[in-house]
DNA sequence: TATATGTCCGACCAGATTAGTCCTAATTAA
DNA sequence: TTAATTAGGACTAATCTGGTCGGACATATA
């Protein structure tokens, strides 16, 4: 149904904690008990985005993950190639030969137009604007998402 | 990875047939051998779809399968919604009782918005529209789909 | 140097989802 | 009646996903 895997929730939520961290370096068991999720995935996750340069890494004991480049350039439809393969509404537009049996395939053209224009959205959101984007939810009334009746808020403290 | 499901791309497919197919209707055979596609998975699929009133089935010797009203008032987003369930990027977005663990979610806000976008991309695309689009990529040069590094950045018209 | 804390990484498992098949019943034109 | 067709449930197989485990390596600090 068009979504995203927790894979992916998990990247961006560190991600997004790590750019509001100013200094220092954030472990994966840090992140993953502030946000409730299993420690191991996200340590996986997190070595991916390692492997592919959007953090660092520091092992030993006061290790952990920190931003590799501003926050600013770190964008939606990069994390998601990075942890779940290049995103892409149709396989045949990823494999192109396994679309042998339809030479009279109709939907390609159109689909292919859906499919770059999700991906200039997904490349125009950066980790940076959805901090921006996650603090003013705060700001406004709390009507947004789900009976947030009295949710805690927490407050991002550095 | 952001995929729509074989259901949906055989769905779209076949409505786009459809949609071309002056009068009479046709049969899930018919669509299914010529665009190489398992026919009881089509007719499942196109049950969905008459379930769901997109289109009407006559059963019988010549019976089959015509759109139930005019391509233009179906979207791509109805189609998905139908046929694999309401689209969206990210559970919690949809159940919202499973989001206990994140009190401290930060992405709910940004992704709502994605989310959103997304929509309503879905839903001005339309059957009618996808037709003209694919007739289209025979007028022009042949070379979209595959080797489009450099993605023509689409202005979204209204 | 020893140890605790941390990253790195591959192997593995279980459950969910998806694609696809098979079979039977009901309907209808010829 | 017969053949073609939709309707729909049951089933299997393959794939994907979330999650776990275990061990190797790195490093700050006592």
């Amino acid at each position: 149904m068009l979504k995203l895997s927790k894979r992916v929730d998990y990247a961006l939520i560190a991600l997004m904690h790590l750019a509001q961290q100013d200094e220092g370096a954030s472990s994966a068991r840090e992140v993953a008990t502030i946000y409730g999720m299993p420690q191991d995935l996200l340590a996986k996750v997190l070595q991916k985005l390692t492997r592919s340069g959007l953090v660092v890494s520091r092992q030993g004991v006061k290790g952990g993950y920190s931003l590799a480049r501003p926050p600013e350039a770190i964008t939606v439809a990069r994390v998601i190639e990075v942890v779940e393969g290049q995103p892409s509404l149709t396989q045949c537009l990823t494999d192109l030969g396994a679309c042998e049996q339809f030479d009279t395939c109709n939907i390609k053209s159109p689909l292919q137009r859906l499919n770059d224009e999700v991906l200039l959205m997904l490349s125009r959101t950066t980790i940076a604007r959805m901090c921006d984007e996650d603090h003013a939810s705060f700001a406004g009334e709390r009507t947004n998402v789900a009976a947030a009746d009295d949710v805690q808020l927490p407050v991002i403290q550095d």
